[in-house]
DNA sequence: TGAGTTGTTCTCAACTTGAGAGAGTGAGCG
DNA sequence: CGCTCACTCTCTCAAGTTGAGAACAACTCA
């Protein structure tokens, strides 16, 4: 039996439940580490363990909408700041036995967001953070998350090679250093400095620059640096190498 | 509300109904064009037009293991056969008016798969073809899949650039030249035949040698090819370019 | 047998990358 | 105040990759 069949002859509400989820691998950058946002389950199952911000599409509202909209609940942000965060939809997973209630599909997103405030505490229980990437294990994760953070890291990391993305961690002006600094961050490994400003500048569309420069040099001394703003190139021609 | 709350304080299946359908963008290459598997519709809504092979997931039945059902019930492939053919997750869509009866989102997939004979009519009323891409327009297709179908076109252009995923277009064993053949109908445009000869064989892991060549030369002359098969890459370092 | 096509290898210029060096700026410290 | 050192940014050069074309042998068809 196809869909044209089945929708043509049955009522599809008769059909075995299946709950649709989003839920949002939001990664930031802090102190020069990836973090995530994470909230800490206060009932079971899984209770006292981490799992991604998310919960049930509402009627009405499209995968991506009820992502932003997970995430503004759970980071408090709005307007013009929650309009910049990156999201972008990383893929569904659905095997049968992932939440030992009832079948649950979940619409898995992936946000790249600027150093962001401490979530407050709002009207839910459930305690929200930012958490270093690096301090996750599986054990500690709820249902298939410890998967879906995975493939959101592998998805950044891949992201950053071929788009600007990487701007979106950063504040709407930034340096050549501060973006180098999250392909490092993102990537894991050092970049040579010269050669990454010579890459940046030449792909067309990357950056623009604003003409200012930072007020101060380094903290510990060197020049000021020039300022520069996201580009209008949404794919990297050619693109970075890892 | 967050999932953790809903789960704890609600009974799941009293929320409202959500279906969730896979649909499969299933191509392949015939006579150098890239065609796509659709079925037409036999009744309301869309009657008469074309959409993608999909249906409802099957309690017990993961995604993809769904669309790969799909995907045999619609192209009487069973076996070693199906199991060659490339299925991957391509995205969700959700849009609450997509389908005019009730919510359904729908997690297509992106199937790759060598030339297929035609589907032959099953049980079903509906007709399913191999239809060429290029005759295609939005407006003879059902619901949204116009769309989830450029998104399909897209992501196989951008996968042929850094996976050997062109090699599932083609027999276990293939030469140079079919190869570049599905990279030229699926990008859409001519490649150099000596420079992507040296790229793919420079590649590690992108091809191997058979040692076999073909019985015959070209159908209008020319030396027997070398046959190849698939090598064991999963990813192309370095990626070819469009 | 001859004409034309095709698979494969080669050549060479243009471009890109990786590694290092170095000029010049500015913060912090004694 | 002036020294030191970290830092931004530019430059150089070798190595590697790409794009365009040519060469040539193997082959089919007439």
């Amino acid at each position: 039996m196809n869909e044209q069949d089945f929708l043509a002859g049955y009522d599809p509400r008769d059909y075995p439940a299946v709950a649709v989820t989003v839920d949002v691998v939001a990664l930031t950058i802090r102190e020069g580490a990836l973090h995530l946002l994470l909230i800490r389950r206060g009932a079971p199952p899984y209770a006292g363990q981490w799992a991604l911000p998310g919960g049930f599409v509402q009627p009405g509202e499209d995968l991506g909408a009820g992502a932003r909209r997970e995430l503004a609940e759970e980071t408090g942000l709005g307007g013009e700041r929650l309009r910049r965060v990156h999201l972008e939809q990383l893929g569904s997973y659905g095997a049968p036995d992932r939440d030992p209630r009832m079948r649950v599909v979940s619409v898995a997103h992936l946000a790249f967001a600027p150093d962001l405030p401490d979530p407050v505490a709002d009207t839910d229980a459930d305690e929200a953070a930012w958490l270093p990437v690096t301090a996750l294990t599986s054990r500690q994760l709820a249902f298939d998350h410890g998967a879906i953070i995975a493939d959101g890291l592998e998805r950044a990391r891949s992201k950053l090679e071929y788009t600007p993305l990487a701007t979106r961690f950063l504040a709407p002006e930034f340096t050549i250093t501060e973006l180098r600094a999250v392909y490092e961050t993102v990537w894991g490994h050092p970049l040579h400095a010269g050669n990454f400003h010579r890459k940046v500048l030449s792909v067309p569309g990357f950056v623009e620059s604003t003409g200012a420069s930072t007020e101060r040099g380094g903290a510990r001394g060197g020049p000021r640096a020039k300022l520069y703003r996201a580009g209008s190139a949404r794919l990297l021609h050619p693109a970075l190498l890892r």
